[in-house]
Formats: C-alpha cells, structure tokens, sequence
DNA sequence: TCGTGTGTTAACGCCGTGTGAAACAAGACC
DNA sequence: GGTCTTGTTTCACACGGCGTTAACACACGA
C-alpha cells in the first residue's frame, strides 16, 4: 500500500472500492484497504492498522450496515466511521444514529469528504496527521519544529531549521547561495554568501559525523541535501 | 420565531437567519433564537434554554468564529455546535476544529441539514462530551474552570486559564504569538505581541519552578507547551 | 475607593546570526 | 610535479534581534 509509516489508514468497504472514494484517499497520502466483509479480518487480526472506518452505504446498504455493526461491535468500537449515503437514505440514518459518527451524501466533492475525515481524526483525540517533511534519516515536525536524524532529535536554532527544512522539501536539487538566501532567509541580499556556508557547517556539525554529508556542495553552484530521486539506483557513473 | 412544538431550541446566528435555514428549522419543529452575538445573551442569562446552536460562517465568517468561541467559552462549552460554511471554506475547518461539532456546506439540503441535527442531539444525548483536558501533570475541568498542576488547584484568572486551555488541547504544537491572539484573544491584533509574553510569564509563575518549563519558547517562532507526542522517546543520547 | 485583571512600555541580558579572514582543498595551467 | 587560481571550510568575534522581567497604566467590579 503506502510507503510512509506513521500515516492514518481506513477500511474501506465494498472491496472494489468505490472508485471516487479511492482516488480522494489517494490524494489525501491516507492508506486504505477495501474490503467485502470482516470475515477476512477476524481471521487475521495479528495488527489492526486502520485508525478508522468509511462505508459505503449507498449501493447495498443492508450488508453496509451489517459491515458498520460489526465495526462497532470490534475491539476499538469507537473509532471514527464515516458512512456514504445517497440522498433518498437520510431518513434511514436516525434510526441507525449508533452505527457511525458521521455520514457524506454521495455524489459527494472530495474536499468535503477530506474535511470531515479531518474532524473525525481530531475529535478521536489522534489530532490531525503532525505535518511532517522527510528524506532518509531526516524527519521534520512542522507543527513541533522538532527535528529527528536517524532517531535522534537535534536541537537546531531557527534559521538552521528553515534552512534544513528547505532542504529538505526539496531533496537532490541544488540551490546556488544566492537563491537559498531568497528561498529561506527570505530578502533580497547582496554580499555575505558566505552566510549560506556559515549555516551550512552548522547544520552538518549538529546532523553528526556519519549525517554530514547529507548535505553535499556542488562545487561552485551551491548546495544540495542527498541524491535526486531521478535516476536514484542509476548509478551515475561519474559517482 | 416559532411555537416551540419541541423541546429541542438552537441558537441561531445571524440575527436575521438565514431565510432557508429558518424555515428547516420551522417546517423541523425545533424553537429557535437568532441572535447578532453573545452580549445580548449575557444580559439575560437566566434560562438558557436552547439544547445547541448554529451558526453560519458563510457570510461574515470572522464574527461567527468570534460566537463560536464564545459558545465554547460559555457555561455549556460543549453543547451540540453546527457550522454553516460555504465551499470553499472547508479549508479554515482544520485550524478551528475545536469551534464546532459538525459542519454544513451551503446550499444544503433541507433534509441534510434535519439529518444532521438529529444525529447531533443524538450524540449529545449520549453525553460523549470530553470535559476534561490533560497533559502530563496538568489537568484542566472545563466545567469548573479549574486547572490543577500535579495535584495542586491553581489559582488562574480568566486569560491565564484560556491560554493554557489552548496550549494543553495542542501539545507539543508550536504557535506564534499572533496565532495565540488570534486564537484565544479572539480578535485581529496589532502591536503588542508582547502581551503573549507576559501571560505566558505569569502562567509560569503560576505554574511553579519546577513546571514551568511545561510551557517553551521556541526562539523567534513562539511557545509550545511540553514536548510533542512524536518521537517522544528521542532524548538525546549524549545527555 | 481599593483590589484585581489585563495590556503596554522600557530596560536588560543572552544567544542566534552575520561577517571577515585565515586555513584548506580542488583543479587548471605551465 | 609545482604553482597559481578558484572556491570551500573553519574559526573567532561583534552586533543586534529576541525573550525575559519588572514596573506602570487602564478598565472594571466590589
């Protein structure tokens, strides 16, 4: 499914997932997985990953709602369920109110449908996914401004931050001094590139030795954070 | 205004409704009572007697935030909250998530909105209502209006209480001084970003030396109180 | 009137930040 | 290979932004 580790992941019923339903998730970076009942999950319980739950009622809705009772009846019976409902089905709900947390009437638009997946996961206590940027060992908070290296959290001072934080945004590409002095101190300058290598040291000197060289200077252009995506095995043979 | 067929009354906002929402609310059966903001209802606190609110965002949201958060702020902080907003709002819904219970995308549909409010009555019914917030040793009532710092009650006035409500429901999460007047000050603020300061001083204080530092700067971005949830076990090995 | 809560102003001190120069590395040219 | 040139790394230091703190000003209710 998805590559990232700590992100939020639904169940999807029906198992041919609806396919407006798969592409927003998509979009959203949420890792789901369809299934056609819970059967196949009970039999394999070893690590319920999902945080919540969206149903899709508007096609069958009697096995929809058999798949919503089951959830609740589960091991975490209040995680956030969403229910898509078709317009004619809005008087069913208020005798079903215990089934799910919230409804979307389909044909529904997608930020609608990312929106109250947001305010689900936050009034489950989970918060908002932590918006987070990352490369190799690299982790970033942007919310906590906290930085991670190969598990191990430094203690950067602001710009140092913002300037890894660019970086990182935006891994493989060089910048030259004088755009990262307009991208990340942010005015117009002129003189003092040598604050750019300044930083630069800093940041290498606090990523550790065996993270330094993260950051890699391209010999009179600039700098660049790790290898470009591009080509990435490709072994460039000048390598 | 209507004959209160039901027991169930919103609180509307604006005061002249919105002419679709009033008559859903009519043809509902609920009591309802528009309102142009919080100072009228100060007045007469006397008989509180609607069971939740509405408020539409879509017309001047800044004011209809503002009576949200006085709703939130008010003796029942968590009663049953639905927000009007129109499309292309729902990006704003993230960063206030805490300011409703539910939302309504206009135009809507009559029956949305019945469904809605039924299953918003429904859940309030249940008293699913977290009126507690926490965080390590502090621990906030929000009915009472009492914070208690590892077992001793803590003397706050109203600001002190307000600002470290806000910072204990977003641990770990760093917020620029304008963000905090935005979001608990409640208003558009010039000049004196040096007002965050001095509350967050005498919170400090408040707090006790040996928790003070639950509430941390972030140099030239602003405070954060206590450490995220992420990556928390990342103390830093040469300590 | 006083007492309390709240916002403002100014002084102070720290530490992040930028700068200059020296030391160093990598090619280029003869 | 030696030497010169160009560019990068490293160090030390001074300035100034930024947070802290205290003291004051104002509004409001008792």
């Amino acid at each position: 499914m998805s590559d990232v580790g700590s992100e939020e992941s639904f169940l999807v019923y029906p198992d041919p997932a609806p396919p407006e339903l798969a592409r927003c998730l998509d979009l959203g970076g949420y890792g789901w997985k369809a299934v056609d009942g819970l059967e196949s999950l009970q039999g394999a319980d070893n690590a319920p990953a999902w945080t919540g739950a969206v149903v899709a009622a508007d096609e069958s809705p009697d096995t929809a709602w058999s798949v919503c009772r089951e959830l609740r009846r589960g091991d975490v019976p209040t995680e956030p369920l969403l229910v898509l409902v078709s317009g004619n089905q809005l008087e069913e709900l208020e005798s079903r109110a215990e089934l799910f947390d919230d409804f979307l009437i389909t044909p529904f638009h997608p930020r609608e449908l990312e929106a109250r997946l947001k305010h689900l996961l936050w009034r489950a206590g989970r918060g908002a996914r932590p918006e987070l940027v990352s490369y190799g060992p690299i982790e970033l908070n942007l919310e906590t401004y906290q930085a991670v290296v190969a598990g191990r959290t430094l203690d950067l001072t602001f710009m140092e931050y913002e300037l890894l934080r660019f970086l990182t945004s935006n891994p493989g590409r060089v910048f030259t001094r004088e755009t990262l002095l307009n991208r990340v101190w942010g005015y117009e300058y002129y003189g003092g590139a040598r604050t750019v290598d300044v930083h630069v040291r800093r940041l290498r000197a606090k990523l550790g030795e065996e993270h330094s060289n993260l950051i890699q200077t391209v010999r009179s252009v600039g700098y660049k954070l790790g290898q470009s995506r591009w080509r990435e095995q490709g072994a460039d043979p000048a390598e």
